[in-house]
Parts: C-alpha cells; sequence; structure tokens
DNA sequence: TAAAAAAAATGTAATATTTCACTTTCTATA
DNA sequence: TATAGAAAGTGAAATATTACATTTTTTTTA
C-alpha cells in the first residue's frame, strides 16, 4: 500500500503534476487510488485495445509502448511512441469512449489501471482537474497533427531521419541507442515499406550519419540528418 | 443585438450545445457574448493564422473553410475542411495558445470571434463546460488521426476516393456538388501532385465513377468509390 | 544446443509518383 | 469585351517506392 503510493509520487511528470494536490484534494485522490490497480504488462501485450470501450486510462510507470492503429486490410500503423511516465488514452475519453487505436508495450512495462468513471466523477467536480485534463489532450492533438504534416509531406528519407532525431531526442534521450521496434515496426511508423527502411537506414550508415549494428543506432552526424529531415 | 442572439441560437449545432443554458448561466453567457464580435471573410481571407497567438475561437455561422498547414520550404497541407455551423480553433487554446494551423475561408464566411480568456475564465467556474470543451477537442483529435490514418496507408487513388466520399457526405451533404477547392488545394489535402490529382479524377471519370466537369462534381458509382477508398 | 521460426538484408523488376515543359481553358477586371 | 493572369490539363522522362523472390542472420524454444 505504503509502496504503491510512493510510486506514484516518486514519478515526476505528467500524473503527479495532474493528481498533485494542487488540483485535486485528499478525498478525491482516495477514491482514485482505492479504485486504481497496478499491472505488468510483457513486451508485446495489449494495454488498451482498439475498438473496445474505454473502461480505464494506464498511468505508465515503466517501459515504453507504441499507439497502433490497424486497419481491416491487416496493415499497421505506428502513431506514436511512449515512455513512461505518461499518461495513456486521454484522448478517448471525452470523446464516445471507444478507442480509436490500440496501445502496446514494445518493452516489458509498469502501469496504473485508472478507472475512467472516477475520472470523470472528479473531473465534473473540480474544473482545474478538467482543465489539465484538456491540456493533456491538446498536447497529443498537437504532437499528432505535427506527425501528420511531417508525413504529409516529406519523402521516406525524410520521414526516417526525422523519426531518428524524435526517439534519440524524446524517447531514448541520448545519440546512442538500442531500438526496441523491429525493421517491419519502424516501417509502420514511416509509413513506407520495411524494405524502404532496410535500405534507407543503410545508406544513412553507409554515408556516416549514423552507425547501425541490429538494433544499435548511433547517430553520428545530427547536422547532416537534420539537413536530410528538414529537406527530405 | 435582438439579430445576433437569434443567429446563435438557431444555429442547432456544436455552440448552441456548448453555450447554451444546460452548460452556462445567463450571466456567463452575457459576457461571452458581449466579449464576442462578428465579422464577414472573404474567399482566401485568414480567420487565424498559425503561429499566432491564440487569442480568439471563430464560430462559424455560415461558409466554409480550410485548416492549413504551411512548411517554410513554402509546401502547404489541408488539414481538415470544416462548414458552418462549426466552432474552429478549440484545439489551441489549452495547450501553448499558439495556433499550430491557419484557418482560411474557401467562401465567404461570416463568424463570432470569441475571446479566450472569457471562455477559460467560465471553463474555470464551470467543469460542465470545460468538460464538453474536452468533448470537442477529443473530437477533433480523431478527426485528425482518422485522415492520418488514411493518408499513411493509402495510395493517391484510394486517397481520393475517400475525400470523393467525404466531401459528397460530410461537406456537401449530396452526391453532386461544386467543389469549392482548387485541383492545387484538392492535392494538398490529398498529399500529393496536382497533376497526380488531375490525371486521377480524369481516370475516375473515364471509368464512369464520377462526372466532372471544371468543378462540378456527380458521384456516379459510391460502390466502386467506397471499393477503391478501402482497397487502394 | 540444435532445429525451427522470425527478422533482417539484398537485388531486381514492376509500379506509383513527381517533375518539367508546355498548351489549353477559364476568370476577373480594366 | 479584350486581355492578362490564374487554373486546368497533358505527355513523357526522371525518380521514388513497393513487391517479390531469395539468402543470411538472429532469436526463440523444444
Amino acid at each position: 500500500m505504503i509502496e504503491k503510493d510512493e510510486n506514484i509520487l516518486s514519478s515526476e511528470k505528467n500524473l503527479l503534476k495532474i493528481i498533485s494536490s494542487q488540483y485535486i484534494n485528499e478525498e478525491d485522490f482516495e477514491k482514485l487510488y482505492d479504485s486504481s490497480v497496478i499491472l505488468q504488462f510483457k513486451k508485446g501485450e495489449v494495454l488498451l485495445k482498439q475498438g473496445m470501450k474505454t473502461t480505464h486510462l494506464v498511468f505508465l510507470t515503466t517501459g515504453m509502448v507504441k499507439f497502433n492503429y490497424h486497419d481491416n486490410s491487416g496493415k499497421n500503423l505506428i502513431l506514436m511512441v511512449s515512455k513512461a511516465p505518461a499518461i495513456l488514452g486521454g484522448a478517448n475519453i471525452f470523446y464516445d469512449g471507444i478507442n480509436i487505436f490500440s496501445i502496446t508495450a514494445i518493452e516489458d512495462c509498469e502501469g496504473y489501471l485508472i478507472d475512467v468513471e472516477q475520472l470523470k466523477t472528479i473531473a465534473l467536480n473540480n474544473s482545474n482537474f478538467a482543465m489539465k485534463l484538456l491540456e493533456l489532450v491538446s498536447g497529443m492533438f498537437k504532437d499528432s497533427v505535427f506527425n501528420f504534416i511531417s508525413l504529409a509531406h516529406k519523402q521516406v528519407n525524410g520521414r526516417i531521419a526525422e523519426i531518428l532525431l524524435y526517439l534519440s531526442r524524446t524517447i531514448y534521450e541520448s545519440e546512442t541507442f538500442t531500438l526496441n521496434l523491429s525493421r517491419l515496426e519502424f516501417a509502420e511508423f514511416v509509413g513506407c515499406s520495411k524494405e524502404n527502411v532496410i535500405n534507407t537506414l543503410r545508406k544513412f550508415h553507409n554515408d556516416g550519419i549514423i552507425e547501425i549494428t541490429g538494433k544499435h543506432i548511433v547517430i553520428k552526424d545530427t547536422g547532416k540528418l537534420n539537413k536530410i529531415s528538414k529537406v527530405g
């Protein structure tokens, strides 16, 4: 019990900001806390499933996930990649309550399942809290729009350069990292064939822009990568 | 004065739902009303400009607009097309207050400029209202995601078929309509070259799927168009 | 740890898309 | 209503991308 509390409070970002005493009182916090469950997810497991009713959000405490959409023809698309700490599923709640995409672990994860009904009840009685949720959803919207824009006017090498920079800066926070997406998943993120991803990564490698050995990537020339991402 | 009120109240969709007495009291409504201005926009005029601070939203009462993003290399992209009645600009407010895209009239429009600060003040004191705004933003998020998905895994003919159906169903609400986008704008919406748009429309015409004479379009074979939009 | 399965890599042919240079057709307005 | 400028349309070459067939490498698991 105590361990659970400490866990929530020790993660310094999103949820803390939102749930902390600034926006929510002790009593509301207890309600939310009592209705939440902590769960482990193995790589590949689905945290939120596309098409299902949104009964909960997930506050991810450790691990990384992908936001993926699968269409009826079997094709798959990765919209976003996110790492702990983060609140997942926020965009679904206040619309019609059906998950528009899945959220899947791309490495072992741990997270709190937060009851949506409870959350709504609290938001209705606390507009500061509701506003914070609005900020959260707007932020996601913005990210999605930027990703969309990039997809629309950039060619594959520009997209790949951009995604490499994004992963390096935002997700792994290092110029050296071990990718936890397969080449196929990477292709689903870029929006092209897996062969194209493989060839382009190889080309970047041969041009000395990156160094890639299997899943291990080192970004050698950020300047050039930047240029490609802008021009491409 | 009376005319203005009637105008707001007679449009049956978004704003009414949100602003109506169910969610906002007489006094708040007056505040919002007093800080709002009605304006006319000519085709091509910008209602909200990308990069500028969000000082107002627009409640569009008549006309049609495009949501367009322009990048520094001069390329332009249309994210969405929307017609009255609609609330425009909602996604910007609660994030960092900078418009992430422009909203431009594609035909003569009329709309109310609603002061954002006033709106925020009211939302802070009225969580029902805040929740309604959340729904609005979530809805836009959802639309954007679907458009994004379509762009990512469909080829140009699939995209064009889809956009034709979208325009027919959602925007013009008829199988016969007069497009108020140029071929170039249509291409910016599809995310391809204008020649590709022209050729594809011609091909659809020759195959008897649509009938196109300049800007006048008749959808002849919805079934086939549907198929192309799904397979493509 | 060996075998099976999955993922990565490669080269080439087929296809899709853009770019370019140009003509034709509209449309606004002087 | 003549005319300039914009928009639409065309065809062909250049480029980008995918699809396919196949091999190599890595990972999983019996």
